[in-house]
DNA sequence: TACTTCTGACAATGCTTCATGTCAACATGT
DNA sequence: ACATGTTGACATGAAGCATTGTCAGAAGTA
């Protein structure tokens, strides 16, 4: 009995075995994330509950609500992480392989679809559930694939600086090309991989190239 | 009181507001139909409730229920209804443009963007909510849009029978030539159209052009 | 008019989910 | 050993949903 005790006291938070609340806490944001990424990358963002998330992680529905604010909250957060490690992981191997273009673009779409390979779980969070959650998840997506194609954008034109498409615009192309990617890369996963990782990696490249001989062609000879 | 009185009378059937029974009953399917294109093309197949359907159809639960056997089922039927309808009108206009292999194309194209931006709310279906439904819902999506490559396939072999990949696969390529299509398309319909619709279909059409370019290229001289 | 079918409004059931709350058991530092 | 922070199991409550059922009245038939 402390003569002196206050009325809303913080409670003293202490380490527990062996962990300060921090570390604890942050254990189970991240045991929530692999739940999230292991029940949504399989199951989907609409068939997957609250509790069975909880069952997961081995935690209880407390500590979700300690480290996210709904179930949208949670995909939305596994959603960058993994936007985030594969476009890292990309770019890495594209600048190994600088400064040859025709490397570069190989390479990044051979780890683009090793990716999913490694984790089909990530392709169904990337590419289906994210568009049918709420406009805020589609507009989120919509944010990635353009910044995708704005970088495949940017990317040929440093390359090929004297390229001007006759009478085609640019980012139409580029969205397409993203599309053609994400397309292949669907039909792959969801075929259990039948293909080889390197014919779907020179297929898609095959289409890379194929519009930036079209551009040559048409700037170098008009009509 | 009629003495010979069966107990298990099937009740007569008759005209009602001067319909037949079957007639009445293919109203109140067709308008749960419409309703389902409605309000699934516009907020999604998991935020839409039976109750809303009924109210949206003016009819009640338990006519849905006389027409559908749940709300996936209804989804499917307004699924396959979309593709079938986008499919005539595409392949009618193909088949006015014979046998201009450019035309052709152009004109194909052009009456599948134009389709989607006539009705918005099939964009939705056909292309998003039907992916994260139910695994059955995503196979037939699978086989729809694995229709459309195969028939991209053989157009382009059949126009161009000399065309000879040099190690690449015409099926990836397909697949990648459709969902470039409904890459762009997503974003134009979500983007509000901001592109006329010739633009929209010069850039896809180039890239159906620039693989053919590219396939001609390589078999022509090889290396 | 008398009878039957058809229709719409809505109640009822049973289930599931989200989100919060309770509480005893456990772990820790003193 | 004790007081207290921490944890997991479970309870609770409000809400929503799918599905079936009830029933009075409108619409047709004879």
């Amino acid at each position: 009995m402390c003569p002196m005790e206050s009325l809303d006291e913080k409670p003293k938070r202490r380490t527990f075995k062996g962990l300060a609340p921090e570390e604890r806490q942050r254990e189970r944001h991240e045991r929530f994330m692999e739940a999230g990424l292991a029940l949504y990358g399989t199951r989907g963002y609409h068939g997957v509950t609250v509790k069975e998330l909880c069952a997961e992680a081995k935690l209880t529905e407390r500590y979700f609500y300690e480290s996210f604010k709904d179930r949208e909250a949670l995909f939305g957060a596994v959603y960058q992480r993994q936007v985030e490690q594969l476009r890292e992981r990309v770019l890495a191997v594209i600048r190994r392989h600088l400064p040859d273009p025709r490397a570069m673009a190989r390479a990044g779409l051979e780890t683009f679809f090793q990716g999913l390979r490694e984790d089909p779980r990530c392709a169904r969070i990337l590419f289906v559930d994210v568009l049918s959650i709420s406009p805020a998840m589609t507009e989120q997506s919509r944010q990635v694939t353009s910044g995708l194609s704005g970088f495949l954008l940017q990317f040929t034109q440093a390359l090929y600086p004297q390229l001007r498409a006759q009478g085609l615009d640019p980012e139409i192309v580029a969205t397409g090309l993203v599309g053609a990617c994400i397309n292949v890369a669907m039909h792959w996963v969801y075929g259990g991989f039948a293909q080889p990782v390197e014919a779907v990696r020179d297929n898609c490249y095959a289409l890379f190239e194929a519009m930036i001989l079209t551009w040559s062609v048409k700037t170098s000879k008009p009509g």
